[in-house]
DNA sequence: CATTCTTTCTAACAACTGTTTGGTAGAGTA
DNA sequence: TACTCTACCAAACAGTTGTTAGAAAGAATG
């Protein structure tokens, strides 16, 4: 490995941990503050940078929300994958789904509260066309396990398989608005109990 | 009731009824597109007229929002009120007040989907203050039921009753994102679905 | 008919927005 | 030391924003 070569390497992996550094900064701001009513300033304050520096790493602001959120999905369906993958039961395929989802949103929260405030909006663009068709994939996934759950008698089936499918996203993804990572609870005990509520509900037998 | 006095008051009411319409265009903008992302010219855009004539009604954007939320919001509590004080059991009054909540995301659907995306970023305004009151009420109202019901024996008392209150708060009110009047299920038969989810869980039994 | 009142339009404003351009401090390299 | 490159600053840009002031159209009133 020739020394030019080690220093061009060595420059764009700073490059990169800087650029992440910035991204995380203007994830959290966008996430907080949303990322319209956001000014580009503001992120680059938050960062204790001026408003054009943010300009040598990115495009743009929309490309920034960009690089944010396909980071985000990319992880969470890889995630994803290897849990359907496992070729596990019904009932532990949405234990395991759960579990990740929870720790999607330990690892990515401002990621996950921008693609829950903004992605309607965002979508609009083509550029974004991508969060439309996750949000499909994601629907697809889950009515599949919960029909198959119903067909197998896991799951109860005289409830409204599209309503339950919203339920669960909606309670699980929402959380990332409250959660904070060294709270009360850590991401796992959320988990098992969202899943004693949503398997068992919260009447007494 | 003389000539004069009816006029004034015809007139009152006019200004009051296009007032309300004017608002309730605003609000299903605000709710679409988002109220920091949505520009006064495209309120007015979507009522017919300009940018500038919807300052003869309003004093600003922000009075707009704040008209939309505060009339929904006063109209939330009011029916809750009549709930809490039938004085019914705990696991009635929960069934009575996801019904009404569920009522109310049909009748203020955008106010609603307003509440949850944007409260966050304007209550850092003063003016705002009432909507951190309603929440900590909200919390309030949830969390002495699901002690209550937990004493009582009317629910679980194996789970966390915080996560619990975010669990049904989050699940009740996301449902605003997606629901449409005059769609597939109308909002009581969705109320009593997710009350036998909350209720019982989806696992078979 | 003339007058008044209500609602809207026209046209502008100052502030703020995302973005660009050219410069510069400082570390690394020869 | 001289040179280069990286990451940032300083200052401006054009477009958009919420908002305002004055004119005007039209209905209601006398």
């Amino acid at each position: 490995m020739s020394p030019r070569r080690r220093d061009a390497e060595g420059t764009a992996a700073a490059r990169a941990e800087r650029r992440a550094e910035l991204l995380a900064t203007a994830a959290e701001v966008f996430a907080t503050r949303g990322y319209a009513a956001t000014t580009v300033r503001e992120v680059a304050d938050a960062a204790g940078i001026l408003g054009g520096s943010l300009y040598y790493h990115f495009d743009s602001k929309e490309s920034m929300a960009d690089e944010i959120l396909s980071t985000f999905l990319n992880e969470m369906w890889a995630a994803y994958e290897r849990v359907l993958d496992a070729g596990l039961g019904a009932r532990e395929t949405l234990t395991a789904l759960i579990a990740e989802s929870f720790g999607c949103i330990d690892r990515h929260r401002p990621a996950v509260v921008m693609y829950q405030n903004e992605s309607r909006h965002l979508a609009t663009s083509p550029r974004f066309a991508y969060l439309i068709e996750s949000r499909r994939r994601f629907e697809e996934m889950w009515m599949s396990l919960l029909e198959r759950g119903a067909r197998e008698g896991a799951f109860r089936s005289d409830l409204d398989t599209a309503l339950v499918y919203r339920f669960i996203r909606d309670t699980v993804w929402v959380a990332a608005t409250w959660y904070q990572r060294g709270g009360r609870l850590t991401a796992d005990q959320i988990a098992e109990q969202y899943l004693a509520m949503v398997l068992g509900g919260i009447q007494h037998e």
